[in-house]
Formats: structure tokens, sequence, C-alpha cells
DNA sequence: CTGAAAGCGCTTACAG
DNA sequence: CTGAAAGCGCTTACAG
């Protein structure tokens, strides 16, 4: 894999490397003639000349890199926001790096230094419970890094996130509209604020009320045989209106799972929403009422604001709120 | 973002650039005393250096970067790919560069430039029709490509694919196991050599026992609408017994939610075989008998052959066939 | 045991 | 209109 260079294409040509450079950056200011200029374009084109990026990320001290580091690419919101922020990524010019971390505060410090020796020129981020020490040598070093979806409680990050707090209340309001008289929150043991607030929200509107409730917590990771459990042991039919809330599509896929294996009816038996609009929800009996996320506009800001931050490093940490939207179906009777 | 270099710290230490090299990168050769040894460690220590990769990568003309382009990185199917050849990466030190093409060749010759361009090692690609041009030209300067899942008729490359003609012939032979009368087989309009695979295997077994079949092609893409409309024209509840055959989780995912929709049971009303084992069936009310591949032997198998072209180029173009599984569920009576 | 020097492939201020 | 030269941050063969 012997590959040209400016070099070659120099000496073929009778020219400096600092002219063919000139001439391939189309460099308004200097002026070349249109003899040369044509003569080195097409013996760049003869010898299927590319530019090596490096050798420019060296010189200029920018790599058009921006590193991506997610929980887990495999998870279809991830890996459908990966998909936004790759589009938008590529209409500025980067070109995309990924890491999953797993939820593992290790593996995410390694993806961060990975990412830093590689030069990215940045980072979007998913900071997992104790990364702030990584992060905190991100700052230091003056890194641009925004988080997305997740988020530092001690440390202010430019941050892209959702109204999580807010969308929980109305999630409870509709309910309480529907006459709902007992809930069933199920989500996960964990310190993340994200999902604190979606909690959280939903907790202040239940003691406001004063309503039945059941707060179904498991740990994270492979969550489908817990939640089963949970929800066995929690759930019975009867005739009080009783409605589930899952907390991100994981543990929707668990919950609607068990649900459908047991043949409970949606909204017959029980009502759902769920966080999270994803393909999978369409193969299941009811149309499930559900949170979607603006992942486009969420890539969007987070673009924005990490290319704001690599063009111009600031301590400000700018924050961008998405709403999220509940997209009203069937699953809530 | 201004970081420590090497010549910072030999600034520090009193030594030389090549000294601290020397250090840094524990050669064993070079026999350096203890205490400029343990000096330099600790001032790298103090003013947290991070070795700058890309000038690394310069010098030592490898970036440990490999390009993955893959249609849809939002695809549940390459989501998981990703993720299997990501973690295999790692073991060896690459960082894995994403790009999406959309199923279409300009895109696809876009993502082959701009990773080459950045000097990545090698790439491993699903190479899209009309994709012939931009994968000689990567061969041509003897880059190291693999493709996997999708291959190219008219070029050899080293490659991962499925035994995508003997699984199809397997469903066949199951479902005259079990007696099937009818069959509707639902997959693209396409030249892509490995899904025309998958539908020869199924239609010379049909040809072969003289069974009645239709064959529903629909255009890549956005599905659902068409896969829907085509069922509905082609598919009657009767008392024949009738089979569908989905193609992808794409097609699959449009087909199921067609019959859920429409409450058609499976499998009293219909058998299903479906391709790829995704989270999304568990929501379908019966457990779908369907065909896994085997992503981590295809990502351990891709990074491999990749690895052995990147230290080694060969135009031997050495194949890898990983063997699918059907994986017997309730879906067909 | 350690250093001076060349070179990887570029860019760009400066000189002519 | 064009070129010589410095330099980005590394590695390594060579010399001492």
């Amino acid at each position: 894999m012997k590959r040209a260079s400016i070099k070659d294409i120099a000496r073929i040509a009778g020219v400096s490397v600092a002219t063919v450079s000139y001439v391939l950056n189309k460099k308004e200011g200097s002026r070349i003639s249109e003899s040369t200029k044509d003569k080195i374009l097409k013996i760049a084109e003869e010898i299927h000349y590319t530019p090596n990026k490096i050798a420019r990320s060296l010189k200029m001290s920018n790599s058009k890199l921006i590193g991506l580091i997610v929980p887990d690419i495999s998870n279809d919101f991830y890996s459908n926001i990966a998909r936004c922020i790759e589009n938008e990524a590529m209409k500025l010019g980067y070109t995309i790096l990924i890491g999953s971390s797993d939820e593992n505060a290790d593996k995410f410090g390694k993806l961060t230094e990975l990412f830093s020796g590689q030069q990215v020129d940045g980072m979007i981020v998913t900071p997992v419970t104790g990364s702030d020490d990584a992060v905190k040598r991100l700052l230091r070093d003056e890194y641009p890094v925004v988080s997305i979806d997740y988020y530092l409680k001690d440390i202010d990050l430019p941050a892209v996130t959702l109204n999580n707090f807010e969308i929980s209340e109305q999630v409870f309001d509709y309910f309480i509209k529907h006459d709902v008289e007992e809930l069933i929150y199920i989500g996960y043991k964990t310190d993340l604020p994200h999902l604190l607030d979606r909690q959280y929200g939903f907790e202040r509107k239940i003691s406001e009320m004063g309503l039945t409730s059941t707060k179904i917590l498991v740990e994270m990771g492979e969550v489908s045989d817990e939640v089963h459990a949970e929800l066995k042991k929690h759930f019975k039919i009867t005739s009080r209106k009783t409605a589930l809330y899952f907390l991100n599509n994981k543990i929707a896929i668990a919950g609607l799972h068990y649900l459908v294996k047991n043949k409970i009816r949606v909204p017959e038996d029980v009502s759902v929403i769920a966080f999270d609009g994803i393909d999978a929800y369409s193969l299941f009996p009811t149309e499930i009422t559900y949170i979607r996320q603006p992942l486009e506009e969420m890539a969007v800001q987070a673009i924005k604001l990490l290319d704001g931050q690599i063009k111009n490093f600031s301590d400000e940490a700018e924050k961008a709120v998405c709403p999220a939207e509940l997209v009203i179906r069937k699953s809530v009777k």
C-alpha cells in the first residue's frame, strides 16, 4: 500500500511541493499560472493522488475526527442517535469514531484516552456513573466535550438533554386524565441524573396527588429476567385501573415481552406508556403510546455545541434542552 | 487545548527527545538508566502527557484506525455487528470509524475516499450495488479491505459471508416437513448477491418440488407500506397451509406488523420464519422461528482477515463462510 | 547510557 | 508567479 504524495507530483511536474500544495488546496490568494495548475491537477489524477490527512492533521493540529462514546452502540436508541450524529457531522466535514462504554467508568475513561490520543477534535459523550474524573481530565486540557442524553450533576459541561422531569409529569397527568388508580414505574437502580429526573418528575406528582404507586427498580444490564420477575411479583390484574410506565426502550421491551407472553391485554387489563419510539413496538398487538425523543434535533444541537467549542473553546457550558413529545396511540384506556 | 509533547518532557528533564521516546515506548533494547527513566516518567505524569498518535501514525505509516462502512448503522442488525466488530478491533488496538452508505454507491465511494484519506489501516465494508469501481480503486492501491455480509460477484475480495443459499434450503425443508402447501417469499428487488443467494436457495427447492409459491419483491428503503400492500394483495387466509419467509429483519418487522395489525394469528392462520434474531421479535404474540446469524463469529473472522491483510497484504482473497442457524420456536405449525 | 539528525507528508509565511 | 525552508510531534538507525 504505497501511496502517491505531494512530493511525487512535484517531482513529475518539475515544480516545488509548495506549488503543488497551493494548487491542490485551491487557495485564491496565491496565483499560480493556469498551465502549471492544469499540469499538476492532471498528474494528481493520473497517479491517483489522495491527500494524507494524517500529515495535514499534524501540521494543522486538527483531525476532523469526532469521538462518540455511547453506552452501547447495539442499543437501538444509541444506534439511531449515532446515525443522526453521523449525518450532522459529515455536513461539517467531521468523521465519527465510535466507542461503547457498557456503563462502565473504566471503559469510559479508556475510551476518552484512546480518542484524545487519536487527536479527535472533540467528543460527544454519555458520561456514565463514576466518569467525573475522566471528564475533568478532558476539561483540564480544554478538550471540547459535550454530553448528550446523559449529563453530570457535579460538572458543568456543554450538554444536550431532554426535558426529562417535565415529560414524566406530562405522562403522569395523562394517566390521571384517564382515571388511572394505580401506577407502576419501572426503572433502574441508578445514580444517573437524567434517569432520576424521569423518576422524580413522576414521584413529585404522585406525592402531590396521594396515589397508590409502586416503584420497580432493576439493575442495569440484562434487565429481562428481573423485569419479568418483578412484574410477576407486583402486578396483578384487578378491577382497579392500573398503568405501567417504562423508563426506556430496554425496559419497555422486557416489560412488553412479559405482557404479551402472559397474554395480558393492553389497554384492557393494563395501560402502558413507554419511553422511546422504536420499530420494535410495532410488533406488539396494541399500538403503544410512547415518548418520542427528538433525535435529529439532539444530534444537530450536539454537533452545533461541539463545533462551537472546537472553533472557540469557552468555559461557559452552553445547554440545549430538547423537548420530548408524548405520542398518543392506543395503550392507555 | 494545548497539549504537552515529548519535547516539553525533554526540556524539563534536560534530556533529548530521543531518550524520552525510548523511555515512553519501553524499548527493551535501549538501556536507559533507571534514574532518568523515573525522572521522565514522573514528568510525563505531572504535565499530563499523552502521546500524539497522529504524529506517530505519520512516522510509522499506520493509524490503528479501521473504517467500517455499513448500509445503515441505525439498523438493528448492523449496529449489533458494529458492536461485535468494535469489541474485536479493540482487542487488537484498533479504533473504529463508522459510516453509513444508505445502499448508495456514491455515498459508499465518498466514504471509502474519506476513510482512506484519514489513513485508516483497512476497511470492513458492505459493498452495495454499483460500488465495484470504488472497491477496485481500493484494491489497486493495495488497500486492505474485507467485505462482510454483502459480497461482490465480479470482484474477488477477502470476505465474510453467511451460508445464505444453504440456510434458505434448510428453511424450505423445514416448511416441507411441516406440510406447508403454499409459500410466500418476501424479499427485495435487488442485485445484491448475498440476498439473491437467499432467494435462489429457496427457488431451487421450489422448482424441484413443484410447489405453489409467490415471490413478493419490494424496493429497498422504507419497505413498510409496500410490504403491507403486497401482503394484502397476495395473502389470504385459506384452508391451505401457508407460510411466509421474510428475507431480513427490516422486512420481517414490516410483515409481522401487518400480521399483528390485521389480527392474523401465527401459526394458526399462517406460519412464519424470519431472518435475523432481533429483540423486537419478542414483542410479537408468537415466538418467531428465525435464522440466527453468528455475529460474533462474523466479527472475529472479519477482523482476523483484515488484520492479516494489514500485516501482510495478499492478492489471494481469503473467505470465511459462517453458518447461520435455524432457531426453532413456535411460528411454524 | 544518551544525543544529533533525518524523515514521515503536509502547510504557509516569507523572499524573490 | 514560484521556491526554499521551517515546523507539526513523533521514531529510529547511527554515532559516540
